[in-house]
DNA sequence: GCGCGTCTGTGTCCCAGCACACATATAAAG
DNA sequence: CTTTATATGTGTGCTGGGACACAGACGCGC
């Protein structure tokens, strides 16, 4: 099992490649892994790959001039990173970094973008994934204004959860909130009311699913939306 | 000047297309005009044109299921909407509504596709925009988390200034919170302080921008953000 | 010029989340 | 087994913004 999941099969858009296209691209897809915190991706920098995760999860980030940050959008074995290397404008203004200690394959942007320029199903697959991207960054804007940090929690675990293959996130209150973009402390609150609930348990930076449907039931329709969008958009 | 504002140039995407690609598609854009509070588009239906605001701006909106609002984007002639025409998923999971009465050319959904595929100037374009409308959505996030009614009131006042060509926006309070996704007595206090420090007047729906330098003081850091992305991506 | 609908101003109460301060608790390292 | 860094719990006070209620104020139509 833990092998399977570092085949380039392990990424869902990989895995959607024709074998032609995939047969073109196993030469140049290299496989490499990240530690918990590692940077993938400095904001407004020059990105020389683009990484397909497979156990990785990355989380994309805005970091505030006065510090403080906040997560726009999540990256696993669902997705890429590095959207801006075929949309054409070869930076964004946001940190890529490791939310989840794992791997990924990466291929060379000049691979990337001669394969893109093809127009096949690789292309295809790209373009929709960038958009399952777009809704997952408008509904976080939505979910950051409306709803409440208990409700953004349970996103958030959902949508890591659905990227993982464990019950177990390790991951500390403190980093949670920086991605949220609350306070450490808001955080503490909202697990503990879910603790309380019986639908996670948490010991110092691992947190535990104990009731998935559970969670579903407590968290907004944000990520319902998001959730069905990556199912219609990347089935 | 009213006249030249109809031309398909008026668009800015449209207007950097090489001579051979906007004569292929001249015969295929159709001049509309939209009325305020129109909608272009429902969310999740089926849309049959692209479009192209030349002197409209459509508002892109998410409804939630207690009916209240929130705004992750904003198109003028500087865009289009209907991204999802061509990343592929055909639909998207949000409301596009006129902002600002004013007209557009439209293309049909099969032209659209049809050149988008030939992967020329046109398609990258395109891709282009979306970057930026990206960058757009996910600063709507971190802004909706981090900053108070009046920043976010002053982005908005500037994102819509940017996209006209008179000071005057035609827009109630009460709009403007459906926008932003906040209460209209919040509005009514944050564009009260910034009428206090003579940045802009409104009387009854119509609010004038008076010192649109005071603006760019006083808006959080995410304008500047979205706004060199777009001067960037679509020079 | 009157009436009514629309738009804006204000007031009161309440709550979520922030800021800051500090108290534990646990793991890991020596 | 002690130290130390890391992780979590909690308390107080404050503030931005929400909910609700209502009062003017302007503008258009008759």
């Amino acid at each position: 099992m833990a092998e399977s999941r570092l085949e380039p099969e392990s990424n869902r858009l990989l895995a959607r490649l024709p074998p032609e296209e995939m047969e073109r691209l196993l030469p140049y897809l290299e496989r490499v892994s990240f530690a918990l915190g590692e940077v993938v991706y400095e904001s407004g920098g020059q990105q020389s790959y683009i990484y397909f995760p497979t156990t990785a999860i990355i989380s994309l980030l805005y970091l505030m001039e006065n510090g403080s940050s906040a997560e726009m959008g999540v990256a696993g074995n669902d997705g890429l990173v590095g959207v801006a290397l075929f949309m054409g404008g070869d930076t964004v203004p946001n940190r890529a970094v490791v939310q989840s200690a794992g791997g990924a394959f990466r291929m060379k942007t000049k691979v990337l973008q001669d394969e893109f320029a093809r127009g096949r199903v690789f292309q295809r697959l790209l373009l929709r994934y960038t958009q399952a991207l777009m809704t997952q960054m408008s509904q976080t804007a939505v979910c950051n204004r409306l709803h409440t940090i208990e409700q953004q929690l349970c996103r958030w675990l959902l949508l890591s959860h659905d990227r993982l293959n464990t019950d177990e996130l390790v991951m500390t209150q403190e980093l949670i909130a920086n991605m949220l973009g609350v306070r450490r402390e808001g955080v503490t609150a909202a697990a503990g009311r879910l603790q309380e609930q019986g639908l996670i348990s948490y010991v110092r930076g691992r947190i535990r699913i104990l009731d998935r449907v559970g969670l579903e039931v407590a968290v907004c329709e944000c990520y319902k939306v998001v959730k069905d969008e990556y199912d219609r958009l990347l089935v």
